[in-house]
DNA sequence: CATGAATGAGCTTTCATTCAT
DNA sequence: CATGAATGAAAGCTCATTCAT
């Protein structure tokens, strides 16, 4: 009745979220407007404002979806039976084929400081502390069953985070590489830093 | 005399260029106003037409004059006569120390191809692919005198450069680690990848 | 049956202006949205629509409403068998208890100019014209009994609903005076410009 | 020198202010928009933001300087060498002429509390309160010299500026009556509510 | 009848850009 | 050369209004 109601505002927003991402991802913050993101989906700037308070508030709604598909992908690798070295492995791929596919914008919007209130910011902060948490699990979970060297986790953490999110920059779906390759090669090298 | 006034107006375009680096680093390209470059150098909105056609010639000059500092940067250390591996280990720190110091936005504009010009784009991306193949050769050099293990190149650069670009991302001019020790420990952890 | 059904929808109509008029009163004409007026009383934006044209004729309505109510008032006194002074001092007070109690918004609406059209503007105008004309009405029968002295009945007139339709700027249901008190003192005041 | 272009600013300032003071009087806050003040002094909508901050900035200005005017002249009544019951016909004349020729809107916004920051507000209540308390002490003044009965100066204050402030409703630059004569006749007929 | 959803016109505001002085 | 001033395009946002269901 009324939850068919919601839930049909909800696919909805979840329709709009997911467009207003890849425009977000391609221009940035300021660069996106909401009437591109009204256009791209046939609709009009007035109707955007039924479904999201504000564009602070789109582009939050937009962080909150992607990280919690993000933190859903290496969540299921964490509670796999796998090896720390095959968890990361899969970790690293997961991630890639987010953000190929899926237009991740996962820490995408640089300094998110500017654009979110501070109890969004925290929120926001909050999640991706998460998403890190869970690599640096994976790292120490490889170090004490002596399948990785004593490395310093956050460093290596950030190494890896850094070169993942960079491929967005490069990334052409209809370069040589498939995303697939890609995530292959960059779990070789970047385990090269780990393993003993 | 007319070499006088232009070295005059060079070095008042380099000051307003390297003020405006810092904020648009900051701030992003669209969120930085020109009013905020003037005021920054007590300067009013208008006297910096005459130094730039527009806001998108500034930014370009931005770019151009950082790609600069890295590209003296790192071509210094190609010439020298370190062995590979002190090469990267060089490039890498220095890398690092201009992105944090001198507040480089080398490669940090994400997507370039939204604010430039074609030929203003061309002459970007000719020299961020002037700086990739040095790094390009540092890494061949070592594989060809067997002090790396035969990568792929491109591969490791681009895993090497996105995870060095990502530390603006979370640097604190005020952190506990500083910018040297970061360096040092990236280059450890980045030079694993590489070495037999 | 239709007439049940037209009864029924008229005791709708009055619920909404009568709501209305309150919002109306403290927000202005511009200042009041249809989506508040239909908030407060469970409604929908839509809804309103069913009842009213469209928000000027709304807004007309509410002072057609309110209009009639003060005229109600007066009339009730005019035919009553005071004598000119008790009759004054009962539409003054009368007055002042709607402008404080109902929220009248008798001739509140500065400048309706702007926001009827001339039909509905010629309607409004009458009405408080029959007003006006009903105090002018108890001024002359006290002129010509004697009981006030021989004033400009207009701008004794214009005098005492200038002075009772402010109150509304400054009265307060918290404060330290009561209508009733307002009113009684209100009364005497204008009074003294009157009587001999 | 740079008093030279302040002053220059300042006059414009006055400019739009007189101007938008006019609109604002006859549409109410909400009802005016920054385009119409903008063409009725031949400028652009952009033009006034280089002059005042935004909208309610604007209006705030505007609720100064006419409070400026309204104070200077009653101080200046308060000030001469008139008994109570001159001064008090001159405050009344003052307001009256101020209120029909200059477009006067003292305290003709109604409710400024929906349109001003709290601060903004404090201001614009503690200059109207100024202005009542030199009403109130001419009226306080001629108790004292007993050329007043004595009333209760609040009330009489309120229904004498509420007398003069529904003038600005009615009042036609072209109708029958002058401001003068208008004035005049007011004058007459408040007095007698206080005169002994 | 009522409403959820969509629309589009109109408003405030920002800002790159221009230009007379 | 530098600047104060002006401009206009474009953005975010609001809201009266409509309409299929």
């Amino acid at each position: 009745m009324s939850s068919f109601r919601a839930q049909k505002m909800a696919k909805k927003k979840q329709e709009i979220l997911r467009s207003a991402a890849a425009i977000l991802v391609e221009k940035g913050y300021q660069g996106t407007t909401m009437e591109e993101i009204a256009a791209k989906l046939l609709m009009t700037k007035g109707s955007m404002y039924y479904y999201f308070k504000n564009k602070d508030d789109l582009l939050f709604q937009c962080h909150l979806m992607i990280m919690e598909i993000c933190l859903d992908g290496i969540e299921k690798v964490i509670e796999s039976d796998r090896n720390p070295i095959e968890k990361l492995r899969c970790a690293i791929k997961e991630h890639i084929l987010l953000a190929t596919s899926e237009k991740s914008m996962f820490m995408a919007l640089s300094k998110p400081h500017h654009n979110f209130s501070d109890e969004q910011l925290q929120e926001v902060l909050g999640l991706r502390k998460s998403y890190s948490h869970y690599f640096d699990r994976i790292i120490h979970e490889g170090i004490d069953k002596q399948a990785f060297g004593s490395v310093d986790v956050k460093m290596v953490r950030l190494i890896i985070l850094g070169a993942l999110n960079w491929i967005q920059e490069w990334y052409d779906q209809n370069g040589p590489q498939s995303a697939d390759e890609i995530s292959e090669a960059y779990a070789d090298y970047l385990l090269k830093m780990l393993v003993k």
